[in-house]
DNA sequence: CGAGATTTTGAAATGAATCAAGCTGGGTGG
DNA sequence: CCACCCAGCTTGATTCATTTCAAAATCTCG
């Protein structure tokens, strides 16, 4: 997994992990898989002609990337405004809600990452994330061994992230006069 | 314009601001006209009919959201790995290319917000915004009057990004087993 | 001319990074 | 099966960038 690159997120099963349809990007991605992983790659040319038949498809697409646009945008929040028990904490709950949508515990999982990947998906530098671990399991709020995570008090994990006003967003427009 | 929420983007002549198309979006947004302004709003329902008929219209859509993923993508970067200089470094270089992408002169313009609104969007106290200016002023690579930017020497704004490797990124995926 | 908003400036406080060891567990080869 | 090795993780001490607090300066405009 090498180097100091930024990780831009983490995906699950049925995720959709690229959704670069432009040529806009010059960008360099990558991804690697941390678990068995299945991926289907759809070319540019091909989706277009699909979608063309198949209005859904490029609706359904729509509404995948905007989700990822709202995502991302919390993330920018998250990366912006909170301390980093608030990150990771966030990180956690966001883990267990996951999780739990998939069917999977909510209480008990795998980190399949290690403290180095959740510290750069998260601006951090591994010790802070190290010792936030810590510091939550002295609180009683979760209990880490390894990269088995279980969470004790979700609410008190949740209540973290709430403190001041880290919910709303505003798009301030700036639009050229006339 | 208030209080304390999250800035997420300024936007220009022609920008669509809010690509919320799902219904995921149970956020706050708002957008502020610091200028004069017109908007043009497409109800859902309205949108979906005009999609299924011009199928076009919905690729524009899927190659504008693209656009802002990637900018979000990098905005994220920006938030997790920059220091405060190369925060206000980079969003010098982008106000200026952005505006003469759109015609404007890319040496002199407005900044049409506060510091504060600076100063939010980018994650940083205003008064560090404030100090950095001032920083960038002395050195000789912009000069600023309130808010009347003129950019002096574009290469050693732009230098200031470049240091460490703040280019690549990856997607890490983590997709359950099977 | 005020009066409120915005910006600058300085000094002190602080959260997180960095530096530097030491620890741990799981895998490898002898 | 043991001893070693090594990547990943923890822990402590120190440093540093940025925030916060506080106050003065400057602008805006009714």
């Amino acid at each position: 997994m090498n180097g100091d690159a930024q990780i831009t997120g983490f995906y699950f099963q049925g995720d959709v992990i690229d959704l670069n349809i432009s040529n806009h990007a010059k960008q360099n991605y990558g991804a690697v898989a941390l678990e068995t992983a299945t991926v289907c790659k759809i070319p540019l040319a091909e989706f277009d002609e699909m979608a063309e038949q198949y209005p859904a498809l490029s609706n359904a697409f729509l509404k995948l990337m905007s989700r990822e646009i709202i995502l991302k945008q919390r993330m920018m929040l998250v990366m912006s405004k909170m301390t980093a028990e608030q990150k990771v904490a966030n990180f956690l709950v966001h883990l267990s809600t996951e999780n739990k949508l998939r069917g999977y515990s909510p209480v008990i999982f795998n980190l399949s990452m290690t403290r180095t990947d959740v510290a750069n998906y998260l601006g951090l530098a591994m010790e802070t994330v190290s010792r936030i671990f810590k510091v939550f399991q002295n609180k009683g709020m979760i209990s880490v061994e390894r990269r088995q995570v279980s969470i004790e008090d979700f609410e008190k994990l949740e209540s973290l992230l709430q403190d001041d006003d880290t919910k709303a967003s505003i798009n301030a427009s700036t639009i050229s006069q006339k």
